[in-house]
DNA sequence: AATAACTATCGTAATATTGCGATATACTTA
DNA sequence: TAAGTATATCGCAATATTACGATAGTTATT
């Protein structure tokens, strides 16, 4: 008990469950945002901005990336954050895919 | 520690959060999905169909609602189920804008 | 009124998440 | 090599989620 049964679901509906469950946190938002408006990557500075510990933010960071929503090359003594394009891309097709599927056209309840 | 510090989150941060969040589960993509196809609300078919128990579904539709996505309305001795539109279309819009926000022209990392 | 059918809620066990201090690791510079 | 800077990981405590059996509540049928 108290485990999610994968097994039932389709591929489909574990991927697009993941990668809800990887954006559903007000911080994994808030670095998500911030990546994206600084263009260029950014890292630490997270840490002064968010108001997280840096344990907390690393770990946030982690979960982010084994998501595979961004990715993170070391540059000297830090590391640069940056969206993975990719991942982006399929995350908007199947999104939009998703949530366009309901036409809401017929009343119902 | 061990809870979410939504108070140093902006309010969209925790809302997009919150939304993603009612999604982060197979479970409840699978019974958004099967409300969707069959257009007509339906209610304790999720339960024959999904593979879990009752008790389980009737958790999962509950997160669903607080969470605004979806509404119930009372049909006899069953419970008819059906997207709720208005936050369907603010799900479109605000993730739109959100995925949207990502340009992905510069090479990063 | 009694029974049946359907759904919600309670209680509980197993597991996952969140947050942080402490510590380890990796690279840079003096 | 030593010290400094930046990030990751460990370990832990608090809280949340997931799943389900049991039970309660509600409406329909007999």
């Amino acid at each position: 008990m108290g485990l999610t049964r994968s097994e039932i679901f389709t591929e489909e509906q574990n991927l697009l469950a993941s990668l809800f469950k990887a954006m559903a946190h007000p911080a994994r938002i808030a670095i998500l945002q911030r990546i994206i408006l600084s263009n260029t990557c950014i890292c630490g500075d997270l840490v002064g901005e968010l108001g997280l510990a840096q344990a907390t933010i690393s770990q946030h960071l982690k979960e982010l990336k084994s998501a595979g929503l961004i990715q993170g090359t070391i540059e000297g003594v830090s590391v640069c954050y940056c969206i993975n394009p990719k991942i982006w891309k399929l995350l908007e097709n199947r999104l939009g895919e998703f949530l366009g599927s309901y036409k809401g056209t017929t009343e119902c309840c």
